[in-house]
RNA sequence: GGGGAUUUAGCUCAGCAGGUUAGAGCGCUACGCUCACAUCGUAGAGGUCAUAGGUUCGAGUCCUACAAUCCCCA
């Protein structure tokens, strides 16, 4: 029995989890006689906390997989997190500096990483115990780390295999690197942002001294490593300069003039200076002309000895001193001020140091090649569709990706450098020899692997790849990958590209993809902001049922939303209401045994079949709304149903009846269907609101363990469609009344006489429902008649042709009557007239589609009964 | 520079396969603590669906253009 007035999540919620846990729901063996459903969590941070966007992103998977589970598939959601390379070792090293004053370096490689790991067990379970608090069903005895010993594995072999294949290499290349990480980073992991900058413009002399030429340029600190000057071919004014050489400024290097198509003629004076180690167009043209590299700028952003008197400044210093230095010598021409973009680091926002240096790649255009097919051909689908676009641009246009990592925390490159015979090998497993020359001297890279590297495996490593495990037989290709659309590079393409590669197939049918959480100005979550919202903290405050229905309704596919606290407020209202419904429900069921007579039994009536109609109508919308991924609006419709016809209209409705005013027989068909309703109800409200509708549904009389495996409701042929209208009928003259009643401000305690005019058909329907009209519009007595003289003095209304009077004589002003029923009889000729102008189209007639022709003339037939009462009522009025 | 998204009630958003008198929540107004619920009920006010064209018997919904805001890529 449901004690309190209020619901209280706090009494409810970690009670069921703990239940659900206990009892093994979350768990499924593999079963090859169900079809599978299998979904694969995208990781989250080893060290992170729970912010919004994890609420959302696992408030959507919880939703598709309690729907799934309860259809009857082999359900199974694995959970697991990444370890986070560049996250999680700043982390470590961070707390490291700021309790011992220690530095990784001070205490050695294995030390640091013994203590990363430790920090990984303190640590490491919080962000998923936090999921629990969400109600994700994860199925936990599947729980992965990317680092554990079997997605290594995978890593390995992955690299050993692509290795072999020539599709991962080692070259010199121009990377990203960030100062602050010291670490390389890919291209995408680098951010460009607008910013207001400075353009210097510098002469260079010709080293014959016959004159300058002018460059502009927005680092002039790199002029120190400037190995050229280059200019376009096509630009005739410099086409004479070609084959001269001038002399660098402050560096006096000589240096050629080249010609190059990159060049862009618009650009400042359309020559630019080149230089090849610390930009990665100048390397490009560096390497098609063959000029040299001369590294000014070190790892750590400081001048080297190349930049002669500036070495050793910062590289924002030694901007200063050289643009000061230049103009001394009267070779700055001007500044202006430019917008141009600056590659930040992703992860610490340091802007990024073009660096040439030897990593590893991995050869992207073989690999795409598939991925791209499998988009283009819709094996895999992008929700919404327009990230199909989104995805195959940046495919089309990829470069190769740099894995290799500066780090200590990761998995370390299996490649082996012979001290001997200079072989370079990989291999999976841990080598002890050369096995070109069995020599002992080898040593293996330093460096480990971008841990987007191990999160690209992840569909199948986690389901026991490379063995060939059962759930990697039955389980792959996963159902559905659900994410934030700013990882479909990082992560989504990957898997993508690995899956065909090694699984030689799709790593998941369906990518949905969701937008963002924003607070409530529409402004990012962000710490600098301090704009985040706690999810824990809103499910303390709200229950989590509240905050997962907030996050998903009234929110269309792919669109971001505004964390709304007073929305939150709404839902938990929403809660309450369920849970108040749910109390008189059982109030009324104390004595109720839904095994005494079943539905097809029962004498339902109109009402009865009403409701169940709307209710196997909203069931069927709700499945049709989570089969298109369109949560929210199965959301919406849930919503209403509850709201605004179960309980709004039904169980007050039914009140009488299970009071037991209409007898035993009536009571137990109204306990029935009030009982057949709600339950079904909170089974289709089970993914969305999974906390409060197992406690109710424990209360109700059921049958099974667990809602969460209780069978999807399924069509059972309750539509009743000539029910439906007629309640509509019936709810609106029941409405029309108490607006009457409302504009006269009669107290609602104040039981009056209606009487209403009608056909025979009406009539009857009429005399049937009137102890709900008598109910429900606060009414004495229901006086039905046909269709006649207006009662003198009283108040006078039109519904659906059928004429409604309340005899309240001492509430009648004859001008508002007259005023009202004018404006009444308005808007009923203006929408007669719409629907007879729409009849009156030939075209309308006959194209239109003949249901909507047949509705037309229907509404055609209602208003011009209403106009007609409505008109007879103002002649009598004013005459 | 290229691509995409958004633009609907005071605010935040829905509107599914073109056909409703365009909806919800919050806010607002009036009345009401009626034995499920004041985290509530009843009734109500409030929108030329950014703009301009077009397709169609019919457009908030499809097409084109334009404007504003935002995002991604270069």
């Amino acid at each position: 029995m449901l004690v309190n007035k209020t619901y209280d999540p706090k009494q409810v919620e970690q009670k069921w989890y703990d239940y659900w846990e206990e009892n093994g729901y979350f768990h499924q063996e593999v079963d090859t006689t169900k079809e599978p459903f299998c979904v694969v969590i995208p990781p989250p941070n080893v060290t992170g906390q729970l912010h919004m966007g994890h609420a959302l992103d696992n408030t959507y998977q919880d939703i598709f997989v309690r729907w799934k589970r309860m259809q009857g598939f082999n359900t199974v959601w694995i959970p697991g997190t990444d370890h986070a390379g560049i996250a999680t070792q700043a982390r470590v090293e961070g707390h490291i500096r700021s309790t011992e004053g220690k530095t990784r370096d001070d205490l050695g490689r294995e030390e640091f990483l013994k203590r990363t790991w430790a920090w990984k067990e303190d640590y490491g379970n919080q962000i998923l115990n936090q999921l629990k608090k969400l109600g994700a069903s994860l199925d936990w005895e599947r729980e992965r780390f990317t680092m554990d010993e079997g997605c290594s594995r995978a890593v390995r072999e992955v690299f050993v295999r692509l290795f072999e294949k020539g599709l991962i290499y080692q070259g010199n290349y121009s990377v990203n690197w960030c100062p602050n990480c010291a670490t390389t980073l890919s291209d995408i992991e680098v951010e460009h942002e607008d910013e207001t900058g400075k353009l210097y413009h510098v002469k260079y002399p010709f080293s014959d001294g016959s004159g300058f030429v002018q460059i502009a340029t927005t680092r002039p600190e790199t002029m120190l490593g400037d190995t050229a000057i280059a200019v376009n071919p096509e630009d005739t004014r410099y086409t004479h300069l070609l084959g001269k050489t001038v002399t660098v400024p402050l560096a006096n290097r000589e240096v050629p003039i080249v010609a190059d198509e990159y060049v862009d003629l618009e650009f400042g004076t359309g020559m630019v200076k080149i230089t090849p180690a610390h930009d990665p167009n100048d390397f490009e043209i560096g390497i098609r002309h063959n000029l040299p590299q001369v590294q000014v700028i070190g790892l750590d952003a400081i001048m080297t000895e190349e930049a002669g008197v500036y070495a050793g400044l910062d590289r924002y210093e030694a901007r200063e001193r050289v643009v000061h230095d230049l103009d001394e010598l009267g070779l700055l021409v001007k500044i202006e001020d430019h917008d141009h973009a600056v590659g930040q680091c992703y992860r610490c926002n340091t802007v990024v140091e073009p660096v040439v240096s030897k990593q590893w790649f991995v050869k992207m255009e073989p690999l795409a090649k598939p991925a791209v097919a499998a988009v283009e051909s819709g094996e895999i689908r992008f929700i919404p569709e327009r990230f199909n676009k989104h995805y195959l641009r940046w495919m089309e246009n990829l470069r190769d990706w740099c894995i290799s990592r500066q780090l200590w925390w990761g998995h370390r490159i299996p490649v082996w450098y012979c001290a001997d015979c200079g072989e370079i090998f990989a291999s999976v497993d841990e080598p002890s020899q050369c096995p070109k020359c069995s020599s002992a001297q080898i040593e293996q890279d330093p460096d480990v692997l971008d841990t987007w590297f191990s999160s690209a495996l992840w569909p199948f490593s986690t389901l026991g790849w490379p063995d060939q495990t059962e759930e990697l037989q039955h389980f792959y290709p996963t159902a559905v990958l659900i994410t934030g659309f700013d990882i479909i590079f990082f992560w989504v393409a990957r898997m993508i590209v690995m899956g065909y590669e090694f699984m030689g197939d799709r790593p998941f049918n369906d990518v949905l993809i969701h937008g963002l959480v924003r607070d409530a100005q529409g402004r990012k979550m962000s710490k600098s902001l301090n704009n985040g919202v706690d999810p824990l903290d809103a499910i303390a405050e709200y229950g989590a049922d509240a905050l997962r229905f907030n996050l998903v309704i009234g929110v269309a596919p792919g669109n971001d939303l505004r964390y709304i606290p007073e929305k939150v407020e709404a839902y938990r209202n929403f809660a309450n209401k369920i849970w108040n419904a749910s109390r008189f429900a059982l109030m009324n069921l104390t004595d109720f045994n839904y095994r005494q007579q079943n539905m097809g039994s029962l004498e339902l009536t109109t009402t009865d079949h009403w409701i169940l109609s709307r209710y196997e109508f909203t069931a069927k919308e709700v499945t049709r709304f989570l089969e298109r991924y369109d949560v929210g609006e199965g959301a919406r419709v849930l919503y209403e149903f509850l709201w605004n016809e179960l309980c709004d209209w039904y169980i007050e409705l039914v009140k009488p009846r299970l009071y037991g005013k209409q007898g035993e027989d009536s009571r137990y068909v109204a306990q029935y269907v009030l009982w057949y309703v709600l339950k079904g109800t909170l089974e289709l409200l089970h993914p969305y609101m999974p906390f409060i509708t197992e406690e109710i549904w424990q209360n109700l009389p059921h049958d099974g363990d667990t809602i969460m495996l209780a069978p999807w409701p399924a069509p059972t042929g309750l539509a009743a469609p000539a029910d439906e209208k007629t309640m509509d009928t019936i709810m609106a003259i029941i409405t029309e009344i108490r607006t009457m009643r409302s504009e006269k401000n009669v107290p609602p305690g104040r039981k009056i006489t209606a009487i209403c005019q009608a056909n025979s058909d009406i009539q009857e329907i009429l005399a049937e429902a009137k102890l709900d009209i008598l109910n429900l519009a606060g009414l004495e007595t229901l006086i039905l008649e046909d269709i006649g003289q207006k009662p003198v003095k009283a108040l006078s209304s039109v519904v659906e042709g059928i004429n409604i009077f309340l005899p309240l004589a001492d509430l009648v002003d004859m001008d508002a009557e007259i005023q009202r029923i004018e404006k009444d009889l308005q808007e009923t000729e203006r929408e007669l007239g719409r629907a007879q102008s729409k009849l009156a189209n030939e075209g309308f007639i006959t194209k239109a589609p003949p249901q909507v022709v047949e509705k037309e003339r229907e509404k055609v037939e209602s208003y011009l009964a209403t106009v007609e009462r409505l008109q007879s009522l103002l002649r009598e009025m004013q005459g």
